[in-house]
This record gives C-alpha cells, sequence and structure tokens, in this order.
RNA sequence: GGGCUCGUAGCUCAGUUGGUUAGAGCGUUGCAUUGACAUUGCAAAGGUCAGAAGUUCGACUCUUCUCGGGCCCACCA
C-alpha cells in the first residue's frame, strides 16, 4: 500500500534522534574553538571589528534575552567572513546586588541569614557560589553557538578589572565629579541597602489618606507615622484660606501634648489636594527634604535603617513603620485628632525591584557621581552623529534620561561587589580616596561596596584593557536590549567618554524581549519563564537561532514563537535535502566548461542579487530582511525553480549548483552556524572549515 | 501628567526612502507526488492595511484627531 510505503520510507530515514545532533553541534563547536577560530588572530591584517558581550551575571543560567545575542553572533561571524580580524569578547558580571539576594534566599533555606557572618566569610562563600555557576552560564552561551574568544574571558572581581575601577573613581573625585554627602537616598530595609533611582520601581497601592488634625489646621498624610519628624506646615502662597498662618507657628496638640511648629509657604502644595495643608518630614521624603533645604528647617529622623521607629517617636519606638502607624492612628483617634480617613485612596508607592517592599527614603551620607558634566558629553556624541542608535526611536529615551538625568548614588551597604577605595581617618574623619592601597593606621574603608553598574558601566575600556586588547577599543557595536539602555549602555555612554575621550563604541543597536508564547512578559512569578536551553535541546541550536531572527523587526518585543520553530527545522530539513541531492547524488561527470544557458544567467544574477541584498541588509542591521531573502532565494528560487529545472541536464548543472549551494551556505553560517558547517563540509573542495572562506563579494 | 510603541489574511508577524495585482510562517481547501525533501510541489480561498480627516498625481507608509492594547518615565503629600 502506498502509505505503508510512505511510512515505513519515513521510518527508515528518521533521523538521528535530537540528542545527536546536539552532540554533532557540541563537537563542531569544540573543533572550531580549539582550531582557534574565534581569535581576532584568524584574520591579523584584517580591519578590527570587535563586539563585548553584555556579560551574564555569574551566578544565574541564562534566560531568553540572551539567546538574543545570536544578533551579535550573526555580526561576529560575518565580519569573520568578511576577513575582518574580529573579536568578540565574553564576560561574566558579578551582579552585586542581585547575586547577593539570591544567595541570601538561599541561605534562608538553610535557616542562615547574612547576619551570621562576617564580611569576608560571606564574600567568600558568595564567591565560590558564583564561580560554581558561572560555568554554567558559560556552556549554555557556547550551546548556541555563539563565537566567542573565550581565551580574552573576564569577570568583573578579577583583580585587574577592579584596579581599572579604583582608577576611575580616584579620577572622579579628584576631578570633582565625586563627592560624599548626607542626603535622602532609597533604602530597602529589608535588604539593607541603599538604590540609586533606577533600582526602584513604582506599584500603584492603595494607602489610606489621613486627614489629621494640626492645631487651628487639618492636614492629609498617608504617613502619620512620620509626624514625629514633622518640623513644619506647609500651603499654597496663593491659598486665601490659611494666608494668616503663613510665616507663624501654630501650636499642635500631639500624642506627646502640645508642641509647635512653624507654617511655610511653598508652590509644592497643591491647594485642591486633600485640604492644602502638608506636613514636611525633610528626613522621610524626598519632596519634604527639598522643602526643607529652601526654607532652612531641621530634619528629624525617626525611622533607622532597620525600618523601625527610634527613640524620637517616644513609645512606638521599636515598632516597624507599617506597625507604627496602626499604633499612632489609633492613638490619635482616641485623643480626637483625626477628622477623617479616605480608606479607599490609592498612590504610587517605591518599592524595592528584587524584594518588592517599600524603599524608604532615609537620609544616609554616602558616595554620589554628578552626572551633568558625565551626561553632556554622552548627549554630544549622539547628537553630533559621533555614533548611531538604531533603532533611531531609542534616541529619545536616551537623550530624555541624560537630560533629566540625577546624581547617582553608587555606595550599597553590601558585601558582594567591588569595596569603595575611600579610607577615613579616625581622628579627623576625612576621607582619602586610594587605587585600592591603604593611606596609613589612621584610617579605616569604608565599608560599602560600588553600585554593579558603575563598574559594569567601563566595561568595554576594562574588559579590553585587561586583556590586551586596546587596540580594539572603540568597538564596533553594542549590542543589548533596549530594556538597560538606561542602566547600562548610557552610564558606558559616559564613563567611557569620561575615560577615554572616545564613545566605547561606534554604534548602538537594541533589541527587543521575547516574551511567552502568549506575549506576556516573562517572570518567575507569573512561572512562565521558559528555558532557552531547553528550546535548544528541543530544536537545535540553529532553529532557535532562525526562529529568533526571522519575522521580527529589530528592536521590536516578540513572543517566542513554536510555528516559527517548526518552519526552522522545516528550513532545515530542506538545506539537508538540497545538499544530498547536489553533492550525494552527484553526476558520475560533469562538464567542465559551464554551459551558460538562460536559466544558468538568470540564477547567477538572482544569486549576484541575494548576496547583495544580504549584504546590506546586514550592514543595515537588517537582519530579517537579509535572513527573509536567504529563505526565499533557497527555498523559492533555487530548490523550487533551478534544481527542478537542472534535473534535466544534470551534468550541465552540476558546477552551478555546488557554487550556488557553497554560496548559500556561506550567506547563511552567520545565522546558522552548525548546519552550514555540517553541510559545507560534505562539498566537493572544502576547505577545513566554513568558517575560512570568503563572503562573496558583492559587486558595486 | 509626559513620552514611546503596536493595532496589516483565521493565528503570529514582515512590509527598507510614499509608486503598479499588500507579503511570509502556521492554519484552511483542491490536485499531484514511492519524489533530493523527516514530506514536498502546484494551485486556491482569505485583508475596506483599527476608524476619521488632511497633504499628494498617488498613503499600509507622511500630518492631525478618535478608539483600543502594551511599555517606559515623572516628587502627587
Amino acid at each position: 500500500m502506498y502509505y505503508n510505503a510512505r511510512l515505513q520510507l519515513l521510518l527508515k530515514k528518521i533521523n538521528p534522534s535530537r540528542i545527536s545532533v546536539m552532540q554533532k553541534d557540541g563537537e563542531i563547536y569544540k573543533s572550531w574553538e580549539e582550531k582557534g577560530y574565534f581569535k581576532p588572530e584568524l584574520h591579523t591584517n584584517g580591519n578590527p571589528y570587535s563586539i563585548i558581550l553584555p556579560p551574564p551575571n555569574a551566578n544565574a543560567p541564562l534566560h531568553f534575552g540572551h539567546a538574543m545575542y545570536t544578533v551579535e553572533d550573526i555580526l561576529i561571524r560575518y565580519h569573520r567572513l568578511l576577513g575582518d580580524k574580529t573579536l568578540w569578547l565574553p564576560g561574566a558580571d558579578h551582579a552585586g546586588f542581585e547575586t547577593q539576594f539570591v544567595f541570601e534566599k538561599k541561605l534562608l533555606e538553610k535557616g542562615k541569614s547574612r547576619f551570621d557572618y562576617d564580611r569576608e566569610t560571606l564574600y567568600k562563600m558568595i564567591w565560590d557560589f558564583a564561580a560554581e555557576n558561572r560555568p554554567v552560564m558559560e556552556n549554555q552561551l557556547k550551546r548556541l553557538g555563539f563565537s566567542l574568544d573565550w581565551s580574552r574571558s573576564k569577570f568583573t572581581l578579577e583583580e585587574d578589572i577592579i584596579k581599572i575601577v579604583y582608577k576611575t573613581f580616584k579620577k572622579l573625585y579628584e576631578d570633582g565629579l565625586v563627592y560624599r554627602a548626607e542626603k535622602l537616598v532609597n533604602y530597602c530595609t529589608y535588604d539593607g541597602t541603599s538604590f540609586s533611582d533606577l533600582e526602584v520601581i513604582y506599584e500603584e497601592k492603595n494607602s489610606p489618606l489621613y486627614y489629621i488634625k494640626y492645631g487651628p489646621l487639618t492636614l492629609a498624610t498617608t504617613r502619620p507615622e512620620t509626624k514625629f519628624g514633622d518640623t513644619a506646615v506647609a500651603v499654597n502662597p496663593r491659598d486665601k484660606r490659611y494666608k494668616q498662618y503663613i510665616g507663624k507657628e501654630i501650636e499642635i496638640e500631639t500624642v506627646f501634648g502640645k508642641a509647635k511648629l512653624k507654617v511655610i509657604a511653598d508652590d509644592m502644595v497643591d491647594p485642591e489636594f486633600g485640604t492644602g495643608v502638608v506636613k514636611i518630614t525633610p528626613a522621610h521624603d524626598f519632596n519634604d527634604f527639598e522643602a526643607g533645604q529652601r526654607h532652612n528647617l531641621p530634619s528629624v529622623q525617626v525611622i533607622g535603617l532597620d525600618g523601625k521607629m527610634n527613640e524620637k517617636a517616644g513609645k512606638l519606638k521599636g515598632l516597624y513603620v507599617k506597625q507604627a502607624r496602626k499604633a499612632i492612628v489609633e492613638e490619635m483617634q482616641k485623643k480626637g485628632l483625626v477628622e477623617k480617613i479616605d480608606e479607599s485612596y490609592i498612590n504610587r508607592i517605591g518599592v524595592c525591584y528584587k524584594c518588592k517592599n517599600p524603599i524608604e527614603p532615609l537620609p544616609l551620607e554616602q558616595w554620589f557621581i554628578k552626572m551633568e558634566p558625565l551626561a553632556k558629553y554622552a548627549i554630544k556624541a549622539v547628537k553630533e552623529g559621533k555614533l548611531k542608535i538604531y533603532p533611531k526611536n531609542f534616541e529619545k529615551l536616551y537623550f530624555q534620561f541624560l537630560e533629566n538625568i540625577r546624581d547617582w548614588n553608587i555606595s550599597r551597604q553590601i558585601v558582594w561587589g567591588i569595596r569603595i577605595p575611600a579610607w577615613q581617618n579616625k581622628k579627623t574623619r576625612e576621607w582619602k580616596v586610594t587605587e585600592g592601597e591603604n593611606p596609613g593606621d589612621d584610617y579605616i574603608q569604608d565599608n560599602d561596596t560600588f553600585d554593579t553598574w558603575f563598574s559594569s558601566g567601563q566595561w568595554p575600556y576594562a574588559s579590553l584593557a585587561a586583556t590586551n586588547s586596546l587596540e580594539f577599543y572603540p568597538t564596533s557595536v553594542m549590542e543589548t536590549g533596549y530594556d538597560i539602555l538606561r542602566w547600562w549602555v548610557a552610564r558606558m555612554m559616559m564613563l567611557g567618554i569620561y575615560m577615554t575621550g572616545k564613545p566605547p563604541f561606534k554604534d548602538i543597536l537594541l533589541h527587543g524581549l521575547v516574551n511567552d508564547p502568549l506575549g506576556k512578559k516573562m517572570s518567575k512569578s507569573k512561572g512562565n519563564v521558559i528555558d532557552p536551553i531547553e528550546i535548544v535541546e528541543q530544536y537545535g541550536a540553529d532553529t532557535v537561532r532562525f526562529a529568533l531572527v526571522y519575522g521580527n523587526a529589530t528592536g521590536n518585543d516578540q513572543a517566542l514563537s513554536y510555528t516559527k520553530l517548526e518552519a526552522a527545522k522545516k528550513f532545515i530539513n530542506k538545506l539537508r535535502n538540497i545538499a544530498r541531492f547536489v553533492v550525494e547524488m552527484k553526476p558520475k561527470t560533469s562538464s567542465k566548461e559551464a554551459a551558460q544557458r538562460i536559466e544558468d544567467i538568470k540564477v547567477m544574477k538572482n544569486l549576484e542579487k541575494v548576496t547583495k541584498d544580504v549584504t546590506d541588509a546586514l550592514e543595515r542591521y537588517d537582519f530579517n530582511f537579509a535572513l527573509n531573502m536567504l529563505y526565499e532565494f533557497i527555498w523559492h528560487y533555487f530548490a523550487d525553480v533551478y534544481i527542478e529545472q537542472s534535473k534535466k541536464r544534470r551534468e550541465e548543472a552540476q558546477p552551478y549548483l555546488e557554487h550556488i549551494l557553497k554560496t548559500m551556505l556561506i550567506l547563511l553560517h552567520p545565522f546558522m552556524p552548525f548546519i552550514t558547517e555540517e553541510l559545507y563540509l560534505q562539498l566537493p573542495n572544502h576547505l577545513e572549515s566554513i568558517m575560512l572562506e570568503k563572503w562573496p563579494k558583492v559587486k558595486a
């Protein structure tokens, strides 16, 4: 029966399980690496071309965003084939707070906490933890086929990197761009560290609005527990209702008894909100802090770093903020000081981006970087066209961030990181910044470590310098997810220009996010995280790479698509069969002289066109278009038309078939490195590897 | 409140600087195929390109507005 015959045939051919393909990919990768193909020295005389891999966190396995680095591998392999002296430099980030956070969770499982260890022990433990996990991440990058020069791999906590980071800090300090000050900072009382503005996320939360009597006035607040820190009451200067009180002191009744409070006028007060009267608590609110400075108000801290009320809160001392709020409201209600409560009020609360607990604005002495002078140059570089951002619309985001930038708090109260090389004199309390050395017995080092992004912000320069590869600076392109444009790219621009006088890259290329198959953002809490390596094991690396590039415009988010994975699988099958037809089913003899028939002339013309189109598309980072051209040409022209035609005149066409197949494999290699190598090695007269081939020349 | 982005075939998405019959993958329908093809080939159906107005000889593409998703930023007590 026909059907059974088909089935038999099918079963006979059904391939090698996925595992053996994986093995094959692994072997191919290994041989490439062993032969040194990933090193720039492969083309010593070529033009330098370089990309710095955004260093993944050392402690964590890859997520699907990392698989998007396929785009970088495409560029790297393309330039290698062009004959450029090409470097793709890998690395690993210590990811300070993130890693410590994960590690603390692990400690918690064992019934321990960070407080059970001294600094050195904790650091050592996290070091081992990261060291243990780093190879996992690196192997995953290899499985995706990424042609990184592993001999140059760096880790952000290595001595030579730290030295460079210290140098930068000292230079900033000497140039007056780093200062130490007590300011209100974003502090997470659960994780015990401060953050920069970027690490705070805002969530809409129901926060009851309490209308409280302050002597003759009534004000509305969501934070009654901070009233012990009030040093004024503010109204709008144009608010007629309260004109009589401005500049005067009012007597208010508190849970402690009577007290006096100044009434100030400030434009920050919106007369429409609440009663138009606001309490000013400079020590616990960013707006109030500024108002306090404008009006010379004292600052009274009532909440400690532990998140508990301090002695200024009287008998509420020792209570956590939430408990204290409840207690004080009850107390005031007893005294009849609460006029009403708007229970349904919703406002935006800053929470820790990691543990999601409320961020407490607290006064703390920290190191800050003055950003404006640095931002100026980063803005200028892009405005003057020294480098371009792709896709272009992200330029706006870039400018928006840099033009409104505020000073950067780089102190973190964690141990996992680069300890700040600042030393304080025990007697004079003066600070000395060094390049790491202890200035003397009278000094003790700051306990804090740098914000991770301070060191990763120097990564292009630092990693190249530490690997003796500065000839590759500035790098050719910085390719990364748009979600870290502000956190990372903008900071690399600022610090890179500051330290070297040049932007650290010639182009910025941003890719979109990979969402779950339904288009929702992958997140642990939603439980929809898909492991890229699992998909690689299921479909193969080439398939995954194809699926991520095909049908997706540069910079756009995409949903992980199984139908695209299936399509990619079929395409690979097509390639295999084309190769089988051209190579295995070769005619015994073939013409020496190419017989230029009309279809041959046409196919060569089309080949030339597709080569040019693909090359142009790669030059403008239009990967989808390039891959589309190849797909169309290979399947619907080369296979469907030319090969079909050639069956009648096989001997004549054979030289063309081989030539076109080889050219296709080369053009496709950046996108699908494994299958192209595998098939290439089946061609007659092949080199040792497709990686040694040359990108076909495009006629101008 | 400000900004960005998307709304194109049943589904997921492309559409390069505005130019003739708007494309792909998957799906659907018909026919063919012991074929180099784990199938594939040929053909077909299917879109008022969210809606409205404008610029233009001509708009999916540019402008404005409306509706509806998504994301980001901002100090609302």
